[in-house]
DNA sequence: AAAGCGGGGCG
DNA sequence: CGCCCAGCTTT
C-alpha cells in the first residue's frame, strides 16, 4: 500500500474532531492555521473560539482596533501573530473586497502568511495540491525514510517540502495534509512513540534501525540571555497607576506594560532609587518605594530570561496622565504584567 | 544563513 | 532542566 494510502487510511479513524475541520470557510481556516503556529491545539483551541465569537467575519476583525485584537491574543505569545493577522484583515476587506485569496501565490502575500500556512489554506479550502511541511511533517518524513539533515536548514528545508511534495495525494491534498499533522501528533509523537501500534512498523527506518529517539535532527540554538526587569507600580491616592505602551521591535511590541527600567545586572534599592531620579513622573514629588516580590520572577522565553522584580511606588500626590486601576484589565499586557495585576492587591 | 519572537506542557 | 509545539519576518 501507498504512504499516502496508509497515512489517509490511519488518519480516517484516529482523527480528532475539531472546529476548523467542520469548515472550509477560508476566514476561519486561515485563523486557525495563524493561531496554531508554533501552539499545540490544546493551548490554541480556546482563543479560536473566542475569535470567531468576538469576530465572525472577516470584516468584523478588520473593523476592530489593534489592541483589541491583542488584548484577545493575550497569552498565547508571538504577538506579531495577532498584528499581522488584523493587517491581513485589513487588506482583505480594503483591497480585495472581502473576498479572500484562492491560491497559494496569492495567500502568500498576506502578512503573517508564509509556506506552511499558504499551503494549509489552498490545499483545505481549495484543493490546490501543495504539500504543508510543520514540525509534524519534518519528524514523520525524517523517522520513516531515515534523512538526517537538519530541519532548520536551508537545506533540509527544499528537501522536505518536496519530498511532502512527492507524497502527497494529488486527488485529496487537504486530507493528506491533515493527515500527516495529525498523524505526528498523535502517533509519531517526538517523545516515546508507540510504534508497536503503528502503521508504518514494518517500514519505518528509523524503527527499524533503532534511531527514532535521534530524529529529526536540529541544529541547536544559541543560549539564552538573561536580562534584569524591574517594572515601577505607580499607586496615587485617587486609585491610579501608570501603564505604557511598548514601542520598537523588541518582544511584546504595541503591548502594555508598567514603566520599566532595565539593566545588565540586578538592582538594589539604592541604585533603583538613583534611575527613580530622573524620571518625569517623580519629579517635585516625594514617594514611598518598596519591593514587592523579594525573590525575582524568572520569565522564560524562547531565548531570554528575565528576571523581574516589581517596584510599588507610593506617591504622596496624583498625575496627569494616571491609568484608573479598574481599567487595568482592559488593556493587552504580556502574560508576565498580567500575572502581576492578578495576583497583586490593589 | 542566522537571529528574534511567547508561553505552556511534558519527560 | 531541555525540548517541542499546524512558523514567519527581519537582519
Amino acid at each position: 500500500m501507498s504512504f499516502s494510502k496508509t497515512l489517509t487510511d490511519w488518519y480516517s479513524v484516529n482523527k480528532r474532531q475539531l472546529p476548523w475541520r467542520q469548515t472550509t470557510n477560508p476566514y476561519y481556516i486561515w485563523l486557525s492555521e495563524i493561531i496554531l503556529q508554533q501552539t499545540q491545539i490544546k493551548q490554541g483551541l480556546p482563543y479560536y473560539e473566542n475569535f470567531v465569537t468576538t469576530f465572525p467575519t472577516v470584516f468584523d476583525l478588520a473593523n476592530a482596533n489593534e489592541a483589541e485584537v491583542l488584548k484577545l491574543w493575550q497569552g498565547l505569545g508571538y504577538y506579531s501573530r495577532a498584528r499581522n493577522l488584523h493587517f491581513a484583515a485589513k487588506y482583505v476587506v480594503n483591497e480585495l473586497d472581502g473576498v479572500f485569496p484562492d491560491t497559494y501565490k496569492e495567500l502568500l502575500k498576506l502578512k503573517g502568511v508564509g509556506d506552511y500556512t499558504a499551503s494549509a489554506i489552498a490545499s483545505i479550502c481549495y484543493n490546490e495540491v501543495t504539500a504543508v511541511v510543520d514540525g509534524n511533517v519534518y519528524r514523520v518524513l525524517s523517522r520513516y525514510f531515515g534523512i538526517d539533515t537538519p530541519i532548520n536548514s536551508s537545506k533540509g528545508d527544499k528537501e522536505f517540502k518536496a519530498l511532502a511534495q512527492e507524497l502527497i495525494d494529488k486527488k485529496d491534498p487537504a486530507t493528506f495534509n491533515q493527515a500527516v499533522m495529525e498523524f505526528g501528533a498523535v502517533q509519531c509523537k517526538p517523545k516515546s512513540p508507540d510504534c508497536t501500534v503503528c502503521p508504518f512498523v514494518s517500514s519505518c527506518y528509523a524503527f527499524g534501525k533503532h534511531v527514532i529517539s535521534e530524529l529529526p535532527v536540529k541544529i541547536k540554538a544559541a543560549k539564552v540571555s538573561k536580562k534584569y526587569f524591574n517594572f515601577l507600580v505607580f499607586l496615587t491616592p485617587n486609585h491610579t497607576t501608570v501603564l505604557e505602551q511598548r514601542q520598537g521591535k523588541g518582544i511584546w511590541q504595541n503591548l502594555y506594560q508598567f514603566p520599566l527600567i532595565e539593566s545588565n545586572k540586578p538592582l538594589t534599592q539604592k541604585q533603583l532609587e538613583l534611575e527613580l531620579k530622573d524620571l518625569d513622573i517623580i519629579k517635585e514629588q516625594t514617594y514611598e518605594l518598596s519591593l514587592y516580590n523579594k525573590d525575582e520572577i524568572v520569565h522564560k522565553l524562547s531565548h531570554q530570561h528575565l528576571y523581574t522584580k516589581f517596584w510599588i511606588v507610593d506617591l504622596d500626590s496624583n498625575i496627569k496622565e494616571g491609568t484608573p486601576i479598574a481599567a487595568l484589565e482592559d488593556f493587552p499586557v504580556p502574560i508576565l504584567i498580567g500575572n502581576f495585576i492578578e495576583a497583586f492587591n490593589f
